[in-house]
DNA sequence: AGTGAAACGGAAGAGACTTTCCGCTTTCGC
DNA sequence: GCGAAAGCGGAAAGTCTCTTCCGTTTCACT
């Protein structure tokens, strides 16, 4: 169906002063709240925190994913934009360790944030902008770092996703930075050296990794 | 799964022969159904495959607790065997490297495995069997391998303990053995070096590894 | 076989969440 | 200022699990 005809009615008509408002007090509300419970927190959590009728918010986001979009969306595009920087940053190596540090130091942050970019390898969600664009970026990083001879020629962009998801889990509240210590031995273990044998196993592809995501966290789908 | 009848505590009084065959039947099913699900499987699902009601269930484990450490108990013996054997092998490095390797095929195998292994660490747990002696033996691993100049030297038991707990998740259908491939990458990091500086931040202690432990799974506790 | 206690099954109850619905309130164009 | 329509709150209904309870069945002992 090519019709030219707007969808007017639903698209164009501004929301009430009232509604704008409390629209806005829901998203700054599910932000906090995501942050800590994850995205599965229950919108009468975030009704009550942000003061207002659990029916507000359903009325507003009817779908869950609406809410994680307009939440993460910029969020996400901001790592994007870490990761473009990181790719023209003049040492390989620095640069791909300057962007898993950068991006594990929001990702362990907020646990909205960490779950939104697991949902970023999910197949059929619509969080199409890290899978599209992330992916490439980190693929020309490993590809710059091996060609500079720093990093084991056998590391494939997946596995860095991998890593990215594994240390985001290592926080605790005694030491919130305790994945420093675990990027730093995984770091090791990803550089090239003279005497290294090849890695066992062949790495997951995207389908792979996104049944790894789904037990890693709870997530099902 | 061969269980005897032990009970005891409160009254010696055996079970009823059909009370006593079902136990076994609840210790099977529920085996099957923790290994595929977790320790957090329904009992209306352990009761159904099983081809009983749920109250028979709830009767004969009203404790859920009880119905864990009566499968994993045993198995998790199983894995201190394993410890105990890797620190009398001749190479140290090869006594660890086996060690992890056998306990992760073993864990990856068996979710609520996984999850009873992480129990162990839990502070009030009945589960003390993995804490009091597999904690030692790791120790001996690391120490051991540490004198022979082949496990950088800032590198703690809890460390082993954080890698297992982050290996035992890198699983999918598509390539299930697929943790073999990071245990590698990571094992390379843990190896000493001549050039290599001090790791960040100090090893968690076990109260750091229990809230990891919380957050990596969804248990709470 | 007969009897009482132990054990059984599964329906009903309890709880925690999620989602909808509807009477009342607020906004906004006139 | 007024009225229609959008929006609001929160109680109620719907879902999903986990747990208990009780009439019926099975077992062990005489």
């Amino acid at each position: 169906m090519t019709t030219q005809i707007p969808e007017g009615d639903e698209a164009d008509r501004p929301l009430r002063a009232d509604a704008a408002r409390n629209r806005q007090l829901i998203l700054d509300t599910a932000a906090e709240v995501f942050a800590e419970h994850g995205l599965d927190a229950g919108y009468d959590e975030i009704a009550r925190r942000a003061g207002i009728g659990v029916g507000t918010v359903y009325r507003r986001f009817p779908e869950r994913d609406e809410l994680v979009q307009a939440l993460f969306e910029s969020r996400i595009r901001e790592i994007v934009t870490i990761a473009e920087e990181a790719t023209t940053r003049p040492d390989p190596w620095d640069g791909l360790v300057w962007f898993l540090e950068r991006a594990l130091e929001r990702q362990v942050a907020d646990r909205g944030l960490k779950e939104a970019m697991v949902r970023t390898v999910d197949q059929d969600a619509h969080m199409t902008i890290g899978r599209e664009q992330l992916g490439p970026l980190i693929e020309a990083m490993v590809v710059r770092a091996q060609a500079d001879g720093t990093l084991r020629s056998d590391v494939e962009a997946t596995d860095l996703g991998v890593s990215l998801m594994l240390m985001s889990s290592i926080t605790t509240p005694q030491q919130p930075e305790l994945w420093r210590r675990y990027l730093a031995l995984f770091l090791d273990g990803l550089r090239a050296r003279p005497d290294q044998g090849p890695l066992p196993l062949i790495a997951p592809a995207d389908e792979s990794m996104h049944a790894m995501m789904c037990n890693l966290h709870g997530t099902r789908p």
